[in-house]
RNA sequence: GUGGCCGUAGCUCAGUUGGUUAGAGCGCCAGGUUGUGGCCCUGGAGGUCGGGGGUUCGAGUCCCCUCGGUCACCCCA
């Protein structure tokens, strides 16, 4: 082997990507349940968009971006999250109002991989434009959580917090700058530098989380209107039985969010990188763009985790025919039924080599199909023998049944 | 960016104090059953022992460097 996928670059072949399909399309149905349209934006993109929406003093934008220089000089960042993009798209097209959208694809992230992280992963979120009210970010919520519900996780927890809007963070930031101040000493050097620079990331260090578990909290800080907004999301998840937690240090990587933060985590998945999704109601985001005041609130799911957690499957996934070429002579005609089973809605697949009769079976059953479907010399009387794996049941009916015979199975 | 552990067949791994043609299981292909799978038996294909350098009569084995994987820190999906 030459050369391999790059570092922290997966990837993932039949029969496990079984499991990636049937998340991907659960997401699918469900976006298009909850009345999201799809979202299709670029990978890569203006690096501005991600410096300016972002924040500079995130770890994504200080140190996590693929950036690159174009043929023609410009700047451009292969997407770390995609709500930057979404956001900007809306703007751009002039949009006003509510924009329901869903989107699906891979993310980069120049970082060491380790369990639960990887440099291009692949996220599938759902962006709430236009609606300040906390029955979205409620919706929001419960995208993610059936999400996972579809996805056989079991024990699925919402952290949630409130950052609060711009002015109480401003207060917030001040008491919590002094707090940390005065055990500037105890404090490691890396959150030391966010103290000046951005003093709520050093919530979230694991490191000095002794200092921060005294430390004062943003729910406390909360203006009239975050107050009554929070007490609102709290209510609308209760609404729809939806398990939460406050979690008073979540403050999340992203500098672009107020108000409503949340995350979801399961026992089932104990990677130190334990969060399989997260979100949050993200109102001065538009104008950090550039563009009018517009409300937001969004989520972002890890696919890679997701599927990681997921429960095995009992039994295989491949139903429909496989059509056994007997005799070589007949080749065409098995192709030709193989055409015409799918043509009629059936999965139907055979063996395209010269391969045995035996081993045709034998990849049959490997692959689970339900029945297996022999052309061989009673072509010539219109019939061919259906076997039926489960039950070993086998009998010669006629070419155009077969679809019927699978089907009755 | 920092640290621990690990690199032998497609996969999971053996490989004796350094010793001759490097092994097993699974998988793949074929045969046993001249048209029948999931069990069994037989055979076959498949290896720059991650790469480079060094020590030695001799290196998969010892030393150095390097690349990669993995887990953790940082941070996040």
């Amino acid at each position: 082997m030459t050369t391999r996928a790059p570092k922290g670059a997966v990837d993932v072949l039949p029969p496990e990507s079984g499991r990636w399909r049937r998340l991907l399309r659960a997401f699918d149905s469900l976006a298009e349940r909850y009345g999201y349209g799809l979202a299709l934006t670029p990978v890569f993109e203006a690096t501005e968009l991600f410096s300016r929406g972002v924040g500079e003093e995130t770890e994504i934008v200080s140190k996590q971006m693929y950036t690159f220089t174009d043929k023609a000089g410009r700047s451009l960042t292969l997407r770390p999250e995609a709500t930057a993009s979404v956001v900007r798209a809306y703007l751009q097209e002039g949009r006003s109002g509510v924009l329901k959208c869903a989107y699906s694809g891979p993310m980069f992230r120049y970082e060491q991989p380790q369990a639960g992280r990887r440099r291009q992963f692949h996220q599938v979120g759902v962006e709430y434009l236009g609606e300040p009210s906390p029955d979205a970010d409620v919706e929001v919520v419960e995208v993610g959580y059936r999400l996972l519900q579809e996805a056989g996780i079991r024990e699925v927890v919402v952290l949630l917090n409130s950052l609060g809007d711009p002015a109480d963070r401003a207060d917030y930031r001040t008491r919590l700058r002094s707090y940390l101040e005065e055990r500037a000493e105890a404090l490691s050097a890396e959150s030391r530098r966010r103290l000046a620079t951005n003093p709520l990331r050093v919530l979230d260090s694991k490191e000095d989380a002794s200092v921060v578990a005294g430390a004062p909290a943003t729910l406390d800080h909360l203006g009239a209107a975050a107050a009554t907004h929070f007490a609102a999301v709290r209510c609308g998840l209760e609404r729809r039985s939806i398990p939460y937690e406050i979690a008073p240090r979540l403050v999340r990587g992203l500098d672009y969010y107020n108000r409503t933060v949340f995350e979801y985590q399961a026992s089932s998945y104990t990677a130190a990188q334990g969060a399989l999704g997260g979100g949050g109601r993200y109102d001065p985001l538009a104008e950090l763009l550039g563009g009018p005041p517009t409300p937001g609130v969004g989520l972002a799911m890890g696919v890679d985790r997701i599927v990681g957690a997921m429960p095995e499957v009992s039994g295989r996934e491949d139903r429909g025919v496989f059509v056994v070429v007997a005799d070589p002579e007949r080749r065409e005609e098995a192709l030709d039924l193989v055409a015409a089973l799918r043509t009629g809605g059936l999965a139907a697949d055979s063996d395209l080599g010269d391969r045995s009769v035996k081993a045709q079976f034998r990849a049959a059953a490997r692959r689970g199909v339900t029945v297996v479907a022999v052309v061989g010399a009673e072509w010539a009387r219109g019939l061919v023998t259906v076997r039926d794996m489960a039950t070993g049941e086998e009998e010669a009916v006629p070419i155009g049944e077969v679809a019927a015979w699978t089907q009755a199975r």
